[in-house]
DNA sequence: AAGTACGAAATCGTATACGATCAAGTTTGC
DNA sequence: GCAAACTTGATCGTATACGATTTCGTACTT
């Protein structure tokens, strides 16, 4: 990244200071469970302990990190339970989103959807998971960017924010899922086109995620530890 | 001075900070447009600027104050817009919240809650608005405090905070809708009773909500300055 | 008289220092 | 040998100080 930062270093440095701690966890450098020691983030990014502390803060408000009263802070880590917290969140917030979004779509916004998913098919023939899911982010951003209630787009982008904090790409791999959820992607693009209503297009939207979450604790039920998930599957159906 | 940090005083001073602030602001002793000095906090609250800093972020990333570099924060303002925004997005995920809890609600939850709603019918007949609005507060958490998942709950309860904070009880009153508000609560209690499927809760709830806000939005469209709101007046009632 | 340049006051942003608190390892008493 | 109390090391929490930035008033120019 960075993509060279003129010598005017822009943002303060609290801000800088949460964009390169961020990056780092996103970029896997800072691992789950890893500890974030305030001095050592100081000394290693070139800044003070103030503004790693507001970075940090932020963090946490986020879920990226959980922090301990005088103890510090730990990258977080992979929780079946919030997976699915943050998947059933995101089906509701998302949906309406997209649902908002649906009236003021254009024809070439739905060309470009189609055209990323079509790369998609091919990432997916030539198993390539990073780029599979950076192009469904792309996707669906299509898809609810044109939401008008900026409250809603923003609890969508944290939901997004949080999936990938989780790294659901490598976590919640399900085989099979991914060539599904392209065909959903064409019944969805499919189901704009034809000028549905605002809740045929949540209720899609919704299903779309829900499908995901629901591969994700089939998998899981088969598996070992399944009496915690099991008990909250409902939910994940339920809406 | 902090010789002695007597053990009555609980959390960290930015803790007690950011509570101390935000009651101000909700108390009504920090008004709209006030400007939060971060010299004048600390001194006033006893505390020094850094933990008052951190209250201040806090509470910027909770919209009750808007923060801008190298100026300060001031106190959130009424906003018509951030009103709909706000609504509009508690309709979301009140409902899901509702919905959720539909199943896990017990005989005394809808017991409690009819008697909350008595309790408004009757302050109604009071002309007390800050009853009325506290007893409605009270009424809609019996119904989605159950919810199973813990992120859409935060969701609800931020939204319910930034009506507060947006002063909506005196801000959106609309003469009329007080009581029909007291009507929608009964039924909202007979579908719960019923057995409804969440599908059901879901629109119910949302309706509850859109309602309200379309009451404000009729009403102001009579007013003066109708064209901003007009125009995004359909995202009210599309979902 | 209006607009601009400049400077002083106000305020935020961050560095540094030190006290407070917690976890863990060590000693002591039984 | 084991448990409880103590010591120690690491880390956070906050106070204070100072530099950076913006704002606003004032004088100067046109």
């Amino acid at each position: 990244m960075s993509s060279t930062t003129v010598s005017t270093e822009i943002g303060s440095k609290s801000e800088r200071a949460y964009a390169a701690i961020r990056e780092k966890i996103l970029g896997g450098e800072y691992t789950p469970g890893y500890r974030l020691v305030l001095a050592k983030l100081a000394e290693d990014l070139g800044f003070s302990v103030v503004p790693v502390r507001e970075a940090i803060r932020r963090l946490e408000a986020e879920s990226f990190v959980t922090f301990e009263r005088n103890v510090g802070a730990t990258v977080a880590g992979i929780d079946p339970t919030e997976y699915l917290y943050t998947m059933q969140t995101l089906s509701i917030v998302e949906g309406a989103a997209t649902a908002l979004s649906a009236p003021l779509i254009t024809g070439s916004d739905i060309a470009r959807a189609r055209a990323v998913n079509a790369a998609m098919r091919e990432s997916l023939a030539h198993f390539d998971p990073i780029r599979f899911t950076a192009l469904n982010l792309e996707f669906h951003s299509v898809l609810f960017e044109n939401c008008p209630n900026p409250h809603i787009l923003d609890l969508v982008h944290r939901g997004w924010n949080r999936l990938q904090a989780l790294r659901s790409s490598t976590f919640n791999y399900v085989p099979g899922r991914a060539s599904e959820s392209v065909a959903e992607h064409e019944a969805l693009l499919k189901l704009l086109e034809s000028g549905a209503g605002a809740d045929d297009v949540e209720r899609a939207a919704r299903a779309h995620r829900a499908a995901t979450l629901d591969a994700y604790l089939a998998r899981n039920a088969g598996g070992q530890q399944d009496a915690p998930l099991h008990e909250k599957a409902p939910l994940a159906r339920s809406l």
